[in-house]
DNA sequence: CATGAATGAGAGTTCATTCAT
DNA sequence: AATGAATGAACTCTCATTCAT
C-alpha cells in the first residue's frame, strides 16, 4: 500500500520524464495534461499544482533537458589547440544527442516554428553553444590553421547533420525496408558520426 | 453579402494558400479551420467539403509545396560532371527553398515528430531528393572525384544546412540585436550560401 | 422531427432567457454553462458561439434585461408637474420591476461587490435614472413644492424600498408562517406599494 | 519557516477577518480557499480543520459580523419615547454599518439570491431587527403619534436607504468624475445620513 | 457550391476537500 | 496544531466535423 508517494521530488520527476517523452515525441500541442497523468501515474491536478500551466510545464521541461548541456558541453574552460577543441565540440555534442534523443526534436519544432514560442533558456543555450564554436573557429583562424570560416554556416553543418541523424532514425529504417540500395548509415554509430563530421570539417577549413 | 464565388479553383486556392501559411507558421496542431476560415474568406464548411478531413487538408498543402520540387530539383535528366551536377544540387535546392520557406518548417516539423504522421508524399519527395544526391556522389566516387563518400551525412549538411539557415533567420537576428559580435551571417544571401556550401563540399570530398 | 431549430433568432432567446432566470436566482459564479444548455435546450458551445465567453453572455442578459428600461421608465418626455412626474417616476419603475423581477435581483449582486465589475451598459441605466429623478425633484424644489432635497438619498429611499420588497419576497413569506405577529406586507401588491411610497416621498419632501 | 503558530485563537482570526473581507467583496463562490490561505497567511488544510468546509466558514464570518449588532443595536432593553426609539434605531444601524461595512454587502449579496441560502443566523438578525422597529412603529401609532404606518416599507426604507449609501460609495463617486451636476452625496458622512433619514421619516409618519 | 447553425468530444484549469506526516 | 501533497469532480472554452437550407 505504498502508493501515495506523498514524496515531491518523485512526483516532480515523474511528470517531468512523462512530459518530456510526449512533448518530444507528440509535440506540445498533441500532448495532454491527461495523457501525462495517466502515462505518469501523477493526479492531473498535481501538473498545474508544481507547474502552474501547460507553458510552464514545457519550459520546466526545456530546462531539465538542456540542464546538463551546460556541463557536458560548455564546462570546458582550458582551451587546448583549435582542432582538438574542435573535435571535442563535435564529439560531445553529438554524444550528448544521444544521451538525451528529446533535444534535438524539441529543437527542430521550435525551429519549425520560426522560434516564435521559443523559451528563453533554450534560445540562451543555442547562443552560448554557437559561440563557443564561433570562438574556437575564430582561434583556428587567428592562427592560420582555418580558412575561409564563415562560422554560422559552419555550426549549421555540424548541428543541422546530427540532428538530422538523429530524428531521422526512424525513417531511415523505414527506407532502407522499401529500397536496399539506398545507404542510409542507418547502421552507423555515434562515435563513428562524429569523427566523420569531424575529418569533414576539417578538410572544408583547410 | 454577395460573397458567393462559385469558383471551386478560386475558393480551393485560397484555402490551400492560407492553410500552408498558418500550417507553417503556427503548427499543424495550433492551426484551427476557424482561422483558415476567417483569413482566407472561404467559408469553414467548404474546407471539408473540398478535403474531407485536416490531416486531408495538410496533405494537399504538402502536396501542392512538394509539386514543384520534382520540376525544379529533379527534372535535370542529363546528368553533365559529378561536380557540376553537384553544384546545381545545392543551388535548386537553395533557391527552391528560398521560393518556398514553408517547406523547410514543415518539414522540420514532421521531422520533430520522427516522421510519424509524415504523409507519403513528402516521404517520398525526401527519398527521392536523396536518392539523385547519392546517384550524384557515386557517379564522383567511381570517377575518383570524390573521396571517403558516406551518402547520408552528405546530404543531412547540405540541407540540413540550407533547412537551418531558412528557418533560424528571425533568431539570428534577434541573437544579433542582443550581441553584435557574433556573426550569424544575418545578411548572407542564397546565392552567397548555396555556393560556399558547394565549395566547402567539393573541400571535404577531395 | 422539427427537432433541429436552425433558427439563431429562437436560439439565441432561449440562451437569454434562461441565463437570465439562472443568473438572478442563483448568482454569476453559481450558473454553469452546462446547466444553461440542459434547461435551454441548446447545445452547450452554442452559447459561446454566440457570445463569445461568459462575460459576454452575462453582458448580454444585462443589456437585454435593461432594453426595456429606457422605453418604460424614461421615454417620458413632456414634463408635468413635479408632483406627477414624481409619481409616474416611482410607478414605472416599481410596475417594471415587478415585470422584470430579475432584475433587481442583478442589481443588488452587482452592488453587493461594489459595483466593482458592474457592465457599463447597467451602471448607464443606474445613472440615467437618476438624473431623471434628480431632475424632477430639483424642478420642484424651484417651484417650491418640495423642501431639503438630498436627491441621492430620497433615490435610494424609493429604489432601495421596491428591490427590498422584491427580492425579499420569499423571505417575508417564510417569516410570516414563523410568527404570525409580524406584519411583513406579504400580500400587498404593487400598486399599493408605490401609492404608498409616492405619499410617503410627498409628505416627506412638504 | 517557523510559522508554526499553534496558536488557534489567533489563527482563527486571521482565517475570519481575511475570509470577511473576501467573501464580501468578491462573493461567496469567487472567493477561494487558497486565496484565504495565501492572504491570512494560514496554511489551507486549517480552514477546513476549524470549519469543516466551506459554508461552515461562511456560516462563521456572518455570525461574527452580526456578533456585535445584537450588543450594539438590539441592546437597549429601556424604551424612552418612540420618536426617541426610532432615532436611535436609525443612528445605531447606519454607525453600526460604517463600522462594519462588509454587512451590507453581503446582505445584499443573499437578497440578490432571493435568500435561497442565507444562513440561519442572517436571517434571525433580520428578523429581529425588524420586530425592533416594528414594535417602536406600533407604539407610536398607539401614541397617535405616528399615522399610516407600513411597518415593513417603512423599515425597507431606512435600511435600504443605509445598505445602498454604503455599498454604492465607489459608483457614486465615479460617477460623479463623469459628470458633475450629478449631486450623489459623495462626501455626506454618516451622521448627516442619519439624521436626514430620521427627520424624513418623522415627517412621513406624522 | 456555399453558408451559418449545430454538435460532441475533449482540453486546460480550478477548487473544495482529504490525507499523511 | 500545522503542513504540503494529493484527489476528483467540475467548469469554461475550443474545435473538428456535420447538417439543413
Amino acid at each position: 500500500m505504498q502508493k501515495k508517494t506523498r514524496d515531491a521530488q518523485a512526483t516532480k520527476a515523474k511528470i517531468i520524464h512523462t512530459s518530456m517523452m510526449l512533448f518530444s515525441t507528440n509535440g506540445y500541442d498533441a500532448t495532454t495534461a491527461d495523457e501525462i497523468s495517466k502515462i505518469s501515474g501523477v493526479n492531473k491536478a498535481m501538473i498545474f499544482y508544481y507547474y502552474k500551466n501547460k507553458v510552464g510545464l514545457y519550459g520546466a521541461v526545456l530546462s531539465h533537458a538542456l540542464e546538463s548541456i551546460h556541463d557536458e558541453v560548455l564546462k570546458e574552460k582550458e582551451y587546448l589547440t583549435p582542432l582538438k577543441d574542435l573535435k571535442r565540440f563535435i564529439k560531445t555534442y553529438a554524444l550528448y544527442c544521444e544521451k538525451h534523443p528529446y533535444l534535438p526534436a524539441l529543437l527542430l519544432r521550435e525551429l519549425s516554428n520560426s522560434g516564435a514560442y521559443l523559451p528563453d533558456v533554450m534560445f540562451d543555450s543555442m547562443r552560448k553553444l554557437f559561440a563557443l564554436l564561433s570562438k574556437i573557429l575564430k582561434e583556428g583562424e587567428r592562427q592560420k590553421l582555418f580558412h575561409n570560416v564563415e562560422p554560422m554556416l559552419i555550426h549549421f553543418m555540424i548541428v543541422g547533420t546530427i540532428n538530422l541523424f538523429i530524428t531521422t532514425k526512424p525513417l531511415r529504417k523505414k527506407s532502407v525496408e522499401l529500397e536496399e540500395e539506398l545507404n542510409t548509415c542507418c547502421d552507423c554509430d555515434m562515435e563513428y558520426i562524429a569523427d566523420y563530421i569531424f575529418n569533414k570539417v576539417k578538410l572544408m577549413l583547410s
